[in-house]
DNA sequence: AAATATATTTAGACAAATCTAAAAAATTGT
DNA sequence: ACAATTTTTTAGATTTGTCTAAATATATTT
């Protein structure tokens, strides 16, 4: 597998959700940054591979094939995500664009030992969980405070919006990730919630639960 | 850079003894498995990148700014290497397919938080020594056995023969990477010398002495 | 020093991955 | 339903790194 191939297969499995929907090849076009004659192009290479299906005009989906690329692809960048945060101290949103250069790396042995390494973490520094080597995962076992209900309780692990404005709110407001978080209560009204945090107490808006991520205990 | 020129300029940096000496078109390809027509188009795109010195027939070296490229790809491969063999528990001779791609990631934070997470290390699991960030190192502080006089004192980093029946002999005599060897004394007549080992004191031929390196106190 | 051998370069071709511009299919609006 | 719009594909060109085969320069032999 090329480089590139490997970048198309992760583009269509996160485009199709953990890919099993249809993907469009102008949506490919976007995420790659490309335009949409070079993933038809592509499309047709990963066709004959058998890695995904795919009829003129109709999106693509990945085989059975592809999704098993696609799913060891994202193991090793979860993992290496979890090397580069535990490990050397760098911070959740430092990680992704070396780990996009990682994930590329091919070894068996070098997965399995660092997977050891690290004491077989079941999900990255944003809270998304780590297939296993057979390809089976935990979907989702993080959400959006505006999507839990009360009294859910969960450590923070990512922002959906990570413009400068909103990481300085968090910071005025001692909100960190690795924080527990309880929800203690949400007005009907104006879908604010009262969160439990590190430094008290406190009340943020809907804007900001929409924007927030935490890890809830258990999804299975 | 791309990856394959990064690959020509390290070769280019082995092949003329740490980057100084002129490299015939045909050893690069020989080094590189490629052809040397192909080695001839690569290094012209060096010249005008200002990588290397070139005229036409007269082989080729390093011009500084390429020696430098060479060396912080040398650095990030050694980093790498212990890395692999310190925290990962890969032995000394399984690592260096794996850190010729490491070597390839682009990110001056990862290698300074590499290095700081390593413990500043200065040579890597086979004696060789680690380039400091502004390319400076010390030279070859590993040598054979047979380069060494009596009574020379360090320990065992690497082998130039790296047969199974080599490394088979090495078990039997309970000679491992990290050992600790003196040179007791050296036959004038065939070459052989005596060691102190950790299992006591054997006596090598002159062709096991130029095969082992030991990395000797200090060579400054 | 001429003949032979070796090393290096040139010329032209190819595969991978991309692009632009134009054509064709699918979708949408009225 | 059919015209307009959007999406997708095709056709042909470009860049990078490689190759083969032929030409040219350098080195070696006698």
């Amino acid at each position: 597998m090329t480089l590139s191939e490997e970048d198309y297969i992760k583009a269509i499995y996160h485009l199709g959700k953990t890919g099993n929907n249809s993907v469009a090849t102008n949506a490919i076009a976007e995420q790659m940054h490309t335009k949409p004659s070079s993933v038809t192009d592509m499309v047709k290479k990963l066709s004959e591979k058998s890695l995904v299906h795919y009829k003129k005009y109709q999106g693509v989906s990945l085989s059975e094939k592809g999704k098993t690329v696609a799913l060891s692809i994202i193991r090793k960048h979860r993992l290496w995500e979890v090397f580069l945060v535990d490990k050397l101290n760098f911070s959740w949103d430092e990680v992704h664009e070396v780990a996009e250069q990682l994930e590329h790396i091919k070894s068996d042995a070098l997965i399995d030992k660092l997977d050891a390494h690290l004491g077989y973490p079941k999900v990255d520094p944003h809270g998304d969980p780590i297939p296993n080597k057979d390809g089976t995962f935990k979907k989702s076992i993080k959400k959006l405070i505006s999507e839990l209900p009360v009294s859910s309780e969960g450590v923070c692990v990512g922002v959906n919006d990570s413009s400068v404005a909103f990481l300085k709110f968090l910071d005025k407001n001692k909100i960190a990730l690795g924080d527990t978080f309880k929800i203690l209560d949400r007005e009907e009204f104006d879908g604010s919630v009262t969160l439990n945090t590190r430094a008290g107490i406190i009340r943020i808006s809907e804007q900001i639960a929409t924007n927030l991520y935490i890890q809830i205990e258990d999804a299975t």
